[in-house]
RNA sequence: GGGCGGUUAGCUCAGCUGAUUAGAGCGACUGUUUUACACACAGUAGGCCAUAGGUUUGAAUCCUAUACCGCCCACCA
């Protein structure tokens, strides 16, 4: 057959594809069903960090799907029973603040102008075309998918397996309704967790304050109206004439107030004056403070950052607009000591799209982390049933009891510390894109109420509140057997979702009866969660290791009794050839897609693999890129020299080989262990390095460079005949998990004895 | 403030448990259109392996300190 001299990947990819999908080998029980793999084999499986529906992938995702593929791809041909679950995720805030801001763009509407129904339509519309989005691309990537079981975060499966995780801690005291400090973003108006918080520095005036005899110092006067509290160092021996408790008139905003002195070693002595006041309500240290000594809590803004009465003529004021009167009101009384313009303080802001977060006491939903309770699951090795264990504990002990790997290694020590300092976990979210929180409240006792809860905030002291949480919507109130509850408005934090994926996605939870796998709906893989997990291996971005790695450990552990996986793999970032992040403002962002449509999918993967290692970030340039498409083509022309060279080779019986003919086998036999042995340490970039000059540079460059004349020679001619093809097939083997596309079409027209109908399933012995 | 990582050819990086003439890719230069491939081939140039000490028969590799770059966590009113 004639094949054309260059290898041309865009009019191959898209049909190889094809194949692979009508195969049906990317699911494996269709590989038993076809007997490439046995039943009784040992299982190797994968959940596909779900990309968000926010819009479409990026180079890191790439990165991702071409090391899971590559790991994936491996393992089938080692003949295991291997799954790769897709999925996408629904990311809750990112993705509601998208469609909200598309929508203020278009119409200048705001989610309260379209309400609750039609802008749910719209991001479900939304999440819709990106998710189709998403599918193509990863498709395009070669990504060897079980599509068949493919989920998402946000559908009834799963909706199941959050209703039932939730009542779940719920009942057991692990999930509970609290009056506490969280991070208020006043733009998206919801809670946003500690890790969602990005710091951003900015200079803003500070200000030095007379508060009696002392000076204090702040960049926010706008929460100072409520300050009764004054706290020093108990050390501190400029102010050891004043004692804790003691109580002094003050001249202050709105007058003379009577202010308490309280010591407290949160206070640096170093820090300005080394005296501070306090607002509780608007900041964690001050509440920390205030918890410590037992001291009233007042809150200064709504949760619209306006001026609450307390302010007195200023109240229902912007705090933008009232802080420079209230400085002016400041100086008018006297109390202003001096101003520092130069002052660099770190704001917070709600990574997700949001706004400058404004701390608030409110009545939100926790994870409780460091509360004892009896575990309830045997089997986690190491905790017995029934043990006294809290959910931190929970997280540390799957990793230094090495059930869990995390590679590189140096992130266990960044894992630890992090949940050392991890407090109560909020979920819940007043956006309404999410799963909503399966806690219903009865209409007959609480009539006067408003939903969504966190409207009660005014009230935080109602106990008086009558509700229950169910898994499944209950038709009859339980509490007064008469009304129909009202479930509460509040969504779910997106990673309480996200963090179910490893098993919500094999079938749990499960039907106490039958001990099917509920949540995956589909008769014939109901033993997914047996089969199937803990799965082998989380490979992710670093950059999540707390948002989702953790959260996932706890949330197994604690529902299953298993760990979620054994390996962690985490990868770096992708960044453009000067180190820098890839980003719209820098113009720097190379798109997948381009880089497949110009190059082909075989050479990007390689970019992305050759030069990476785990947690170490990857700088990416087109001509690495173009080196490598370089390499797909040489592996095509390799191919062909043997198609035109060996394609005359009976098949029937094995030829007498030759000392160089036996040491040519050889040799590729070494490689092949060599790049085994590394896939196997999860070294990938080392083992497809060593293959790519293997075949470049001895194959190619000396192995056939050689056979020109050996194969001019009638006697030695079929014994190197069979040694090339021998080769061949070994080196598409090797190949293939790095470079799908190109391998499969070679190996489609190689004269090979026995041939596979897809080097996709070929053995890798 | 605490922790972590990096510093090897012009660029991007390998170099796993110490002994290599210190490597690869891209780029540069010279030559070659040879019937697998010019997306190629043959070759050339280019490195006191950040700095200073130490351990060792032997260090790019292990230890200590310093400098610079980067990241993460905490956060000071």
């Amino acid at each position: 057959m004639e094949l054309p001299t260059a290898y041309n990947a865009k009019e191959t990819e898209d049909n190889i594809y094809k194949l692979w999908e009508q195969s049906g080998y990317f699911n494996p029980d269709e590989c038993i069903k076809k007997g490439v793999c046995q039943k009784n084999a040992k299982a190797f499986s994968i959940v596909l960090p779900p990309p968000n529906v926010t819009g479409t992938l990026h180079m890191g995702h790439a990165s991702m799907l071409a090391i899971e593929d590559t790991l994936v791809r491996y393992h089938r041909m080692k003949g295991e029973k291997t799954l790769w679950i897709p999925g996408t995720d629904h990311a809750g805030i990112a993705t509601q603040a998208k469609v909200e801001s598309d929508l203020y763009k278009k119409t200048k509407e705001t989610r309260y102008d379209v309400g609750r129904e039609k802008l749910l339509a719209l991001v479900q519309q939304f999440a819709k075309e990106s998710h189709d989005t998403i599918v193509h691309q990863v498709k395009k990537m070669g990504a060897s998918l079980d599509w068949s079981r493919e989920a998402y975060t946000l559908d009834e499966p799963r909706n199941k397996a959050v209703r039932t995780a939730f009542k779940t801690m719920y009942d057991q005291g692990l999930i509970y309704r609290g009056d506490r400090i969280v991070n208020w973003d006043p733009k998206m108006q919801t809670t946003v967790s500690d890790d969602e918080i990005e710091w951003k520095e900015e200079t803003a005036p500070f200000y030095y304050l007379k508060y009696g005899p002392f000076i204090i110092g702040t960049a926010r006067p706008e929460t100072k109206f409520g300050d009764k509290f004054v706290v020093m160092h108990p050390k501190d021996k400029r102010y050891a004439q004043y004692s804790h408790g003691q109580t002094l008139q003050v001249d202050w905003l709105n007058g003379k107030i009577t202010a308490t002195v309280i010591k407290d070693t949160a206070v640096d002595m170093e820090f300005g004056t080394g005296v501070m006041t306090i607002t509780p309500w608007h900041d964690r240290v001050d509440f920390e403070i205030a918890a410590r000594h037992n001291l009233e809590k007042e809150q200064i803004i709504d949760l619209k950052r306006k001026l609450l009465p307390i302010a007195g003529t200023l109240a229902g004021t912007h705090i933008s607009k009232a802080r420079p009167l209230i400085v002016q009101r400041l100086q008018e009384k006297g109390l202003l000591a001096s101003t520092d313009a130069t002052y660099i303080h770190r704001v917070a802001t709600n990574s997700r799209g949001g706004g400058v977060i404004e701390p608030q006491i409110m009545r939100q939903w926790f994870v409780a982390v460091t509360k004892e309770f009896s575990f309830p699951h045997a089997g986690l090795k190491g905790i017995r049933k029934g043990e006294k264990t809290t959910l931190k504990k929970l997280m540390l002990h799957a990793v230094k009891t090495k059930q869990i790997e995390i590679l590189p290694k140096r992130f266990e020590k960044v894992y630890y510390h992090w949940i050392n300092d991890l407090r109560d976990w909020c979920v819940s979210r007043q956006i309404w894109f999410g799963h909503q929180i399966p806690v219903y409240y009865c209409t007959q006792e609480i009539s006067n109420s408003q939903f969504p809860i966190s409207k009660q905030i005014q009230n935080p002291n109602d106990q008086n509140i009558n509700m229950f949480v169910a898994a499944e919507k209950p038709t009859k109130c339980p509490i007064c057997g008469s009304c129909t509850p009202q479930q509460d408005q509040d969504t779910l934090d997106t990673w309480f979702s996200s963090g179910l994926w490893t098993f919500s996605t094999l079938g749990w939870p499960f039907d106490s009866a039958t001990k099917h796998g509920l949540a995956q709906g589909k008769p014939g893989q109901q033993n997914d969660f047996a089969n199937y997990h803990p799965t082998s291996v989380l490979e992710t971005g670093y950059d999540i290791l707390f948002f989702w790695v953790a959260r996932m450990i706890l949330l197994s552990t604690y529902l299953t009794g298993q760990i979620p996986f054994k390996t962690v793999y985490l990868h770096g970032l992708v960044r453009d050839n000067q180190g820098r992040k890839m980003s719209k403002s820098l113009g720097n962002i190379i798109n997948p897609l381009d880089m497949i449509d110009k190059y082909g999918a075989d050479a990007t993967r390689l970019s992305l693999i050759i030069g990476a290692g785990p947690g170490n970030d990857l700088k990416l340039s087109e001509d690495r890129v173009r080196g490598y498409r370089n390499f797909t083509n040489k592996l095509w022309n390799i191919g062909r020299f043997v198609a035109m060279n060996a394609g005359d080779l009976d098949l029937e019986k094995k030829p007498a080989l030759s000392k160089e003919d036996k040491k040519i086998l050889a040799d590729f036999l070494n490689i092949r262990k060599s790049a085994t042995k590394h896939l196997e340490a999860f070294r990938l970039s080392q083992a497809a390095e060593e293959l790519y000059h293997y075949a470049w540079h001895a194959f190619a460059d000396k192995v056939l460079e050689d056979s020109k004349t050996v194969l001019q020679n009638a006697q030695k001619k079929a014994g190197r005949q069979f040694v090339l093809k021998e080769v061949m097939r070994g080196l598409l083997t090797c190949l293939h998990p790095f470079t799908p596309f190109v391998t499969e079409a070679i190996y489609r027209e190689m004269p090979f004895q026995n041939k596979k109908d897809l080097l996709l399933v070929e053995t890798w012995k």
